[in-house]
DNA sequence: GATGGGGGAGAACGGTCGTTCTCTCCTTGT
DNA sequence: ACAAGGAGAGAACGACCGTTCTCCCCCATC
């Protein structure tokens, strides 16, 4: 038998496959018993509701998009490539099997008027993705709008990349990154 | 009482506000009698399904959008301008009571997986919206590549704005945008 | 070896949803 | 005046959903 900490884990990455790739409210919690392995009851011990369940998967999803968007950055030698590799990782992602956009933006369309939680959950993990580009922003001497602009091509692409399925919107995605942070370079001392 | 016309119009009109403010599955086909005043009889004698009648808030919201963003251009001068100006009808939708990003990303993530025919609408909306700024952008002159990163400045815009709830994103993007043909324009011959 | 508690399978419960049906009323045409 | 048909109000239906409950089995402890 799995002990708590591994049937959590369980049940988090099923929902999170399940939730994803169909939507939230499309999915039963029968459905997740089925993709998890694990019965309802114990579900239930471990979330107290659906909502729970969501917001865990959100904060699971926020995990790996800041251990991705470190690991590119881990790869590169400057502020502006580090702000740059955030595309290339988009560029993977996009490529993958079953992306279908950004699950926060999906969840915050689906459940963001409805659920406080899950608006919250959204709200922060963008607010703490806007702190990190704008950390990468000032590393480059440039100043804090542009972190914005950034966060703007990077919510741009990964709402268009799951609707047209192109993959080439990170290339120009992260073209368009580039040119705006030469630009905020030439204005700037 | 009202012509089939008119009941069709009303009928939209409701579901679209409803659907808008708390997303599509959350709103019963009950609460869209209730707001429109027209018996459910009426209403699926008119659109066979809650499906269609999802296509059909879609289709009112093309025309809205498309017709917003004429209006917008229609008091610019040049093609740069015109392109500009799209960030101008952004700014002023979102300081609207209410607003709560793009219908058409909000249901793609809530219905895309499991609606072809959302699928469809969103994607050809997307398609149209696209093909507009590409015009716009050859008309400026400047290669095809700058039409899909001013897309992606508007679609960032948009969901960002509904997350945060902060309207100054609008001028950012139109910052970036304007940043982003001049630097296309300095490259150009 | 008895016992008690945790877990699995799945039925059960109360509610909601999309859709259809019934009944009644009102209009319209002759 | 009367038949016919469309429309409204709302009940009804079948399906599903989130959540809880029942029943049974297994295993650990005395």
């Amino acid at each position: 038998m799995l002990d708590e900490r591994a049937a959590r884990e369980t049940v988090v990455a099923a929902a999170d496959r399940l939730f994803y790739a169909r939507g939230v409210q499309s999915v039963g919690m029968d459905a997740v018993r089925a993709e998890a392995g694990v019965s309802l009851k114990r579900i239930y011990s471990i979330f107290p509701s659906k909502e729970d369940l969501v917001v865990a998967v959100l904060a699971l999803r926020t995990r790996q998009w800041t251990r991705g968007v470190e690991r590119a950055a881990a790869g590169a030698a400057t502020p502006r490539d580090r702000i740059l590799a955030v595309f290339d990782f988009l560029d993977a992602w996009f490529r993958e099997d079953g992306f279908r956009g950004c699950a926060f933006i999906n969840s915050f369309g689906e459940l963001g008027a409805t659920s406080p939680r899950v608006a919250d959950a959204v709200r922060a993990h963008k607010e703490a993705f806007g702190d990190h580009v704008l950390g990468l922003v000032r590393d480059a001497g440039l100043p804090d709008p542009v972190a914005l602009q950034v966060v703007l091509l990077v919510e741009g692409a990964q709402t268009t990349a799951a609707i047209t399925h192109d993959a080439a919107v990170a290339r120009e995605a992260r073209r368009a990154a580039a040119a705006l942070l030469d630009t905020a370079e030439a204005r700037n001392p």
